[in-house]
DNA sequence: ACAGAATATGACAACTGATTCAGGTATCGT
DNA sequence: ACGATACCTGAATCAGTTGTCATATTCTGT
């Protein structure tokens, strides 16, 4: 009969100082659970813990455990890609660019290893959220491309294409050579993966 | 109190053909509720409907649902592997072997949806059965690149990078374009990156 | 045909973990 | 100071799960 008659759904977001805390708290301890233990394994209980809040509190905020991972998601996917540009915007060719956004992409992954969880679960929790991260992703990374071939700096091509293949490339790097073991310098990495742009995987350029 | 008295634990295999027909009825009827329904929404009473047998059926050939998910990422794994090398066995160098393999592995997502699904759950399920996956996957590729290397097809670099970066872009533009939409055909796909694997994107060989 | 082994059944015990709720506590505007 | 509002609590609820077991059926060798 207040103000809010639409069911118990919903969360509003904090109104106060101390609720955006609270919410920042269980967000950033969602980010610990879901990333250490896994989104299944762990439980509201675990993320309240960790925020040091009682269980019921996480449902003033939030209206699911879903709810947290999609919220989630849509934040670490915004602060990687504005890191990424920010690392990117002053190469001077494509090819540089690349170069630059693996670099970065690879030790931001290293420095933070929840990412690649997080959106990974997602996958099976939300497909839409998950779909929604790389499209947002792919425009920005097309746009770049298509720019490029305006200039004359790439070889014309499927560029919607070409960037799956980027994303997906950049995805497995990260997963083998930053997440699972570091035991490739990334500044070899990048050299390959370079290398393999300027010119492919041919012997000699007239193939 | 009988012979076996090491646990319940690890069901043998089944000694009868009427029982490696029901082990092999329930191992199908687990791919297509994992496939559809996702390993964690998937309820061992999903399976043995699917399978037409009773629950208690299925723990007499698996331990648990979580074996179940090893021994499938174990079989669709080997499935897959046989499957492209016999698809790629006669191409006369290595780009030419890229592009066949990316073209049957695209159709095969396209036709076997539940693979994809299945391995990346597994990821979190037990994450040693996934790596066991791409590691298994990689030493084959590693072996015929590092073959097409020194037959001088191929210029030097670092292959254990390569191959990484050639299984996350198959990776994703099976995820992209086979399992997600087909809006692109899969000749298009190969012959971009056929393209991509000969030249780079650079505009001219000089580069 | 018959004993014993292998397989199959399905009800259910035991447990897990998300969400709710009735009621307490901090904070703010006036 | 004080009502109103926002915030917080955590035990209880409740829907769902996996894995067990006593019993029934089918197969296999002789």
């Amino acid at each position: 009969m207040t103000k809010n008659d639409s069911k118990t759904s919903t969360p509003g977001a904090p109104k106060t100082a101390r609720g955006a805390r609270t919410r920042a708290k269980i967000l950033k301890a969602a980010e610990e659970a879901f990333g250490s233990m896994g989104y299944h394994q762990a439980g509201v209980s675990d993320i309240t813990r960790l925020a040091g809040v009682a269980q019921g509190t996480f449902y003033t905020y939030f209206a699911s455990k879903e709810d947290t991972l999609r919220e989630l998601v849509r934040d670490m996917g915004q602060k990687l890609r504005a890191h990424l540009a920010s690392e990117v915007k002053n190469a001077s060719n494509r090819i540089e660019a690349e170069g630059l956004g693996l670099k970065a992409f690879l030790q931001y992954v290293a420095a933070n290893p929840s990412l690649y969880r997080v959106l990974q679960e997602a996958q099976f929790v939300d497909e839409t959220i998950y779909r929604e991260y790389y499209e947002a992703f792919g425009r920005g990374y097309l746009r770049m491309l298509a720019d490029a071939t305006r200039k004359g700096e790439v070889r014309p091509g499927n560029d919607e294409v070409r960037i799956w293949a980027l994303m997906g490339l950049s995805n497995f790097l990260g997963l083998r050579f930053a997440l699972w073991e570091q035991d490739v310098p990334i500044d070899d990495i990048v050299a390959s993966i370079t290398d393999l742009l300027s010119h492919g995987l041919a012997l000699d350029p007239k193939g």
